[in-house]
DNA sequence: ACCATATTTCTATAATTATCGAAACGTCGA
DNA sequence: TCGACGTTTCGATAATTATAGAAATATGGT
């Protein structure tokens, strides 16, 4: 991942609405959820609600699909990964790493 | 790390010039840098560098100290290693997770 | 005390981003 | 084909953030 791309993704989730978009997004999993079900939970008007979510897939951290009348949102986990790899290759540089602690914690499965 | 918390870190990385001053303190180690020469390899002009330097600051991903006339910058490792985790927790939620991918690379030693 | 150096704070301005109502668009069912 | 529904796009405005010169602060050397 380049530092254009790592900007733009951060920058999308540096936001309070977006970033509770995205973890809303990755405990639906693949199922996905409507755009008004986002709205429906997060309080959100449409039109914001909206603009924040073309930034997330313009961003490429999510994904949309159209299923009949709605529209369907998932979370792109690849993106996610791609972005968190960029960052600890950059803040590790051979120094104490995220990646340990979180083996050792057990997180992810 | 707490979601506001979080999105303050994001926000600090999420723009170029702030980016490349962490990557470049991380390169540095526990040595640091000092300001002035933060300013001359990016280009950017002190009072512009500074703004930066005080949001990072601000939201806990350097720190700085005083060695007589110069101020000089650190990262701030634990902090770059609870924002990722935050986020490994909110990426992973049972699925594929970017620690996996990272281990088998053998990123970060 | 004074001057030079390193850096910040102040201030104004420009640029970007967020908000949200209203109008438009695509899709379905009658 | 018409109306209702889900959602986006448009447009105008408000809020936030970035930029950078100039003035101020802190420190050290003479």
């Amino acid at each position: 991942m380049e530092t254009e791309q790592a900007v733009d993704a951060l920058a999308s989730l540096a936001q309070e609405h977006r970033l509770s978009i995205f973890r809303l997004l990755v405990q639906a999993g693949k199922e996905g959820l409507a755009a008004g079900a986002i709205a429906e939970r997060l309080g959100v008007p449409p039109s914001s609600l909206s603009f924040h979510l073309a930034h997330l897939t313009r961003s490429g951290l999510i994904s949309q699909e159209r299923q009949s009348r709605t529209l369907i949102y998932r979370a792109d986990y690849a993106a996610m990964n791609q972005l968190v790899a960029y960052l600890l290759e950059n803040c590790c540089a051979g120094n104490a790493c995220a990646v340990d602690l979180l083996v050792s914690q057990g997180a992810c499965k």
